[in-house]
DNA sequence: TTGTAAGCGTTATCAT
DNA sequence: ATGATAACGCTTACAA
């Protein structure tokens, strides 16, 4: 026995009259045993309850039944929604998860990155807005197979799965452009997000493809968070801009409330389409139209992906690109 | 040199002419080095571009500088607050976290746990909706600490952080008694719901004193989902209350817009406090007046108790209640 | 200050 | 079908 009270495979070998190998064979499902000793060891293991060390089994076979999952920001609706969906899949194929936040930050996403490789994890899940040359070098010097969520590689390096957010944004803004010549593009800052400026692309292509011109003075920049929505109410009204496409749902929400408090009423007044399609958009007064897009299955496919890579099975596909449509709601007038 | 890449500390000893006892020791910061040895190892490390093992590490030294996370769900914005807090001062003190999705289920909570235990987490921080007596057992069976965030545990055993539910309900409650006779008292399931049935005696004690009749016919059970408030409003309505207080925000919202579907006008018609705290209440129409309670600081607060336990420093206090309060918007009526 | 060597609890490779 | 035994990569007494 041992001093303190953790039992290890040992005792349970020694108690069950077997060497530990058979018992590693029974706990690993191998079928190299004989019925009658599998249920010995059984009894044993049940008996003194004994649970296999991960630890111990992660250093001797070299795989740890772990994923890193990094995530910029859990509060945030969007990436959650992915998570979740990361995270059913992942106990489906008996992963579990570490959660990494990055807080939206290029340097901690490096540090957390290189802790996930240093707990030897088997794969990793990357969402953020962008992806650094720092962070793609630390990828692609490791042999931990990674896989991008709702994260666009411009380079085609890694595998992903997203929507097609350029002719996603182009298709809200012609659904806008039926009604309203002046539409404002409204977006988290653009400097390192990939994924916005994309749509910022998507958003000038459908402009021109209807003969409006673009015009600087309707893109509005700001923060991702309902109160910078709210703050940007004020200069949305002065823009003359009648229509906006909204890259983030918070961002929507704030926008949609300041709107209202300074007497601009949606839809009549102002059509607002939103990008998320998280539960925000349907909370709101109006609720708001959005880009429809699978959050769950973004997350969901991504992690299948990797379960495949882990599992050195083939990829039919490096980069998917899920459907996306657009979700009528109240922010937006009929025809 | 090892046959595939993996530089293990073997290669930095060798490589700087020391033991692997020396490499262990720097890497660690121990101060018994000589500064010179230091920067010498220092240099291989870096040269080699070592990277030490933490399986390897957690199985010698028994810490795996993990802790569990247990969440019924994550896409509940009162829960990925907590994680927020939570996973903020578990980077402080560096501390991994590995997520453990529950489902509201208690089956697989308990196997959550479990895996949790197997992987040699260092700690637990347990979030759900109630304590099973299986929980609990495998808690008390292991040497493993575990706080409970936001889940009272009536017998006393675990230490946690919570605010005092009841009274912040029994305030609310007074606070809508001021205007309003009948007071419906809206909640998600309550059979396993400690959190709810404590606030379901708030909700009794302010009457009582108050000199209000309890009626059965108020309390309204269901989901905690937007889409269950909305199906909800129509009960309300004919139930004749003119107030409610909610247990949670997304519900709230649902019965809000419900409501408004209905002709009832909030706050003017009919009034709600919500219970939460979440961003939600801000993006809704009328704005939702909410109990106040700090929930970055409830996961925060519950981590730093965690590193203690694990520390083996002084706690304080075993069960922390944080201050509530009322957020006043326009859910309510001034006065 | 530094080195030696015995674990840590498994898996995996050979034998038998 | 089962057993010895050597890894796995590190920490940690204990010596020196």
């Amino acid at each position: 026995m041992n001093t303190d009270d953790t039992v290890t495979i040992y005792d349970v070998a020694r108690e069950a009259g077997v060497s530990m190998a058979t018992v590693s064979r029974v706990v690993n499902g191998n079928k190299n045993v004989k019925e009658n000793t599998r249920k010995k060891v059984l009894e044993v293991i049940d008996r003194l309850d004994y649970r296999p060390n991960a630890v111990a089994r992660g250093l001797a076979s070299k795989r740890t039944t772990t994923v890193g999952v990094v995530i910029p920001d859990i509060t945030n609706t969007y990436f959650a929604a992915l998570a979740k969906g990361i995270d059913d899949i992942a106990e489906m194929y008996k992963y579990n998860i570490v959660l990494a936040n990055s807080d939206e930050d290029d340097e901690k996403e490096v540090a957390v990155v290189n802790t996930l490789f240093s707990k030897q994890v088997d794969g990793i899940i990357f969402m953020g807005y962008h992806l650094t040359e720092k962070i793609r070098s630390e990828f692609s010097r490791s042999r931990t197979p990674v896989v991008l969520a709702g994260t666009v590689d411009v380079e085609h390096q890694l595998p992903s799965v997203n929507i097609d957010y350029k002719n996603a944004t182009a298709d809200a803004v012609r659904h806008l452009l039926k009604r309203n010549k002046k539409i404002a593009f409204v977006s988290g800052p653009l400097v390192d997000d990939i994924n916005g400026k994309i749509r910022l692309v998507g958003y000038k292509e459908a402009l021109k493809a209807a003969g409006v011109n673009y015009s600087e003075g309707l893109v509005f920049e700001s923060k991702y968070r309902y109160d910078d929505g709210y703050a940007l109410a004020e200069r949305l009204v002065s823009s003359k801009a009648t229509a906006a496409i909204v890259t983030g749902d918070e961002l929507a929400a704030g926008l949609l409330n300041g709107l209202a408090d300074h007497g601009v009423s949606v839809p009549e007044d102002f059509e607002i389409i939103t990008s998320d399609d998280s539960q925000i958009a349907r909370f709101t007064r109006p609720s708001l139209t959005t880009i429809a897009q699978p959050l769950y299955d973004l997350g969901a496919i991504s992690m299948r992906m990797l379960t495949k890579i882990m599992h050195k099975e083939e990829l039919e596909e490096r980069e998917v690109l899920l459907p996306h449509g657009l979700t009528e709601r109240k922010s937006t007038r009929k025809k």
